[in-house]
DNA sequence: GTCTATATGTTGATAGAC
DNA sequence: GTCTATCAACATATAGAC
């Protein structure tokens, strides 16, 4: 067995931009070829059909945001982590207010395909309500469940906002706003 | 002259139902036709293109938000009219948890379009983050440009959440908050 | 104005040589 | 495992009879 080709991961990689970018329906299996440096034929080598490789990149991103997490759960403040999440929110705004949160306009492109693919990624955000909500239960407040509501509405709200007004600042003067109110609890 | 087609106002209709339910991408000029029960060729006489038809969709939608808006702003209480608009959205709390916020998720998809199509839905959130904002503004709010934003993050927060848990209760939850917080401004 | 038939283009997916 | 050529399906849009 010689070297592993990076072709599967390059595929991914591309997919996850290029989805993101122009949306899962205006992204062809030859933009995501050419993208990548992979000829159209061979991607079927990889992938039997788009939606296996819809579900490939739902799987990285869930990765990728579980591996963050995992990170900042090393933390013994629940209230330094979430103020984390959004330091790294604030760090992507110009990305969210060009191409929307990655997750919710996943999410929302999804939900108009049929399962499995969409509860897939309806999942990942289950996941981030149920990681968000258990900071503040570590906080010890009481009202945990509904100040995790709260921070991810309000967190996929300004990023629908910003989108919509294609302006940066919107996410930046939020989740200002939601870190302040955070420190204060 | 005799009496006038209804066909351009039925397919418009249907137009804006499928858009929503389907996805702009995933509902044909066919589907369009059969479930307006207009005959396939025929749509092209009164919409050129199908761009064309997702304009005229967009200029319905605007024109409905703006019609419940006059109505609202008949009212001299701004605080009540905003607790108005907080109670049609959760009288739509359904369908707003099965395909997501009409005009966010009209906006998201509309923005991985070219202009000048994605700009009119823009618009239409702009307007409604302003017509928000005014609200504050004539109940004395000095912070009223902050709040407007973080009403309008909240509203289009919980829909994108409510869609992906598709559960309608986040709506109601989540909303239910809002009129608390203004009602005890 | 209305409708059928069809042109035209693009996409997801496959066949089969290498 | 890799790649070219191509198929089959479907979408938008048009032609042209009525």
């Amino acid at each position: 067995m010689g070297r592993v080709s990076d072709k599967r991961e390059r595929l991914v990689e591309s997919a996850t931009k290029l989805f993101h970018q122009a949306g899962l329906k205006d992204t062809s299996i030859a933009d995501i070829a050419e993208d990548s440096g992979v000829p159209l034929g061979n991607v079927y080598y990889y992938f039997k059909t788009k939606e296996d490789l819809v579900a490939a990149v739902i799987e990285q991103r869930t990765e990728a945001i579980k591996n963050e997490a995992r990170k900042w759960d090393e933390n013994p403040d629940p209230r330094q982590r979430l103020l984390n999440l959004l330091d790294l929110q604030v760090s992507k705004k110009d990305e969210i207010a060009q191409y929307g949160c990655p997750i919710g306009s996943m999410c929302q492109e999804l939900d108009k395909e049929r399962p499995p693919v969409a509860s897939e990624a309806d999942g990942l955000m289950e996941w981030v309500l149920k990681w968000i909500t258990r900071q503040f239960k570590e906080m010890g407040q009481k009202q945990a469940d509904q100040f995790g509501l709260q921070l991810t509405a309000a967190l996929q709200g300004c990023g629908v906002v910003a989108n919509a007004l294609k302006d940066p600042k919107i996410v930046e003067r939020e989740i200002a706003r939601l870190k302040t109110w955070i420190k204060e609890m």
